[in-house]
DNA sequence: GGAACCAGTGTACTTTAGTACATGATTATG
DNA sequence: CATAATCATGTACTAAAGTACACTGGTTCC
């Protein structure tokens, strides 16, 4: 791994192919630290999701895992050369979990209409925070209110979702993600669409 | 936006187009909470980087510029309703930068994980009654020990896998349960020349 | 036979959480 | 204009949750 890196500053290469199974564990970590002009291509048969997960994060650009297929897999090499990632389909949907839960700085998870589209806007911000398990005071100053309406908020919010207290409100929460998370992201059927102020189109009508 | 989220709600479309020049500031926080079952895609003219990179935070699968062109944005939508994204070449590189950001965190949450081992048995069935919702005074009745104990127990346990309180000892908990989930449903099969990749591209690209 | 660990309990105390009852301001809607 | 909804806050109170320090009894292992 050592010589590797040496040897991708001299020459300075668009995409690096790894073969995965020359891969050892802590090299996962170590390839954060190659040059960052460099796009790393993964190739190999048998990565697990949850390890191609990992070599993403680790800076990975691409997991290519027919690796006999030489046509495809020159199609992928360019792919990300152009900057784009090639991954497994589940992993956009963490990826945008990911973005979201960083975004917010706490675990803004999405969740589903479903459940909470009886909360208002407030007590949606209050209820995923508790489901973020910070504390009522932390909340207040976050939000810049009261922690006494927090509270009062809190009390709306249990008694709509029909819960007790807040440990179980954030088992709503995830209970709710857990659900999002399992549905399968292609079903065939789709409604037609009214036309309706920023709502322009589904594509059905292209 | 509520008219919106109502209709989108009723009926799941796979894809909604909204028109970017519509799109209150407010709004761009809001699209979180729209059913996770439709993928958002913007269209307009005149979208910035920091915008885009706002709007796929909150949620937002793709963003197309050329309004005029309806042939790539036939493209556009189909790609993004197959779970693709549609962003500009430069927000790849964020993602990934923000995703290896982001490992580290996620590592501490794992360590906690190992960490479970750690609980010895009547430490863990306590611990898991906590992360079904249950009170003190439940858990004892069930265990036919004192409430006391029960609080005992748990101090050991916040102590060891390094958490403030019960509801923060569910989310270890729930993590964990969404971990071994993940794992379960191995790559749903989709096309032949998709193989279960996800390309995600950038529109600068064509 | 201690040392280390596990389970259980007691008293006492501090801090959160949650509810009841009430008030005021703002905004939207019919 | 009136009524409803949303947001905010106050006082007061009850009930949990959590911590601190101390103690007993049972294994297990060196």
């Amino acid at each position: 791994m050592g010589a590797l890196r040496a040897e991708v500053e001299q020459i300075k290469p668009e995409v690096v192919l790894l073969d995965y199974g020359l891969l050892g564990a802590d090299d996962v970590v170590s390839l954060s630290r190659i040059s960052t002009q460099t796009r790393i291509v993964i190739i190999g048969g048998d990565i697990s999701e949850e390890m191609e997960w990992k070599l993403l994060k680790a800076g990975v650009r691409g997991c290519y895992r027919n690796d006999a297929d030489t046509k495809f897999l020159k199609q992928v090499v360019m792919a990300v050369r152009d900057g784009e990632l090639w991954i497994r389909r589940t992993l956009t949907c963490r990826l945008i979990d990911e973005l979201g839960r960083t975004t917010a700085k706490n675990k803004a998870y999405r969740v589903s209409l479903g459940l909470l589209n009886k909360l208002t806007q407030r007590e949606y911000d209050i209820a995923v925070r508790v489901g973020n398990g910070e504390s009522n005071k932390l909340i207040a100053k976050a939000c810049g209110i009261t922690e006494r309406t927090v509270k009062a908020h809190l009390t709306e919010v249990f008694q709509k979702l029909g819960v007790t207290d807040r440990l179980n409100l954030a088992l709503v929460l995830s209970a709710d993600e857990r659900a999002s998370l399992r549905k399968s992201p292609s079903s065939p059927v789709i409604g037609k669409l009214e036309m309706n102020r920023s709502l322009i189109s589904s594509h059905t009508s292209l």
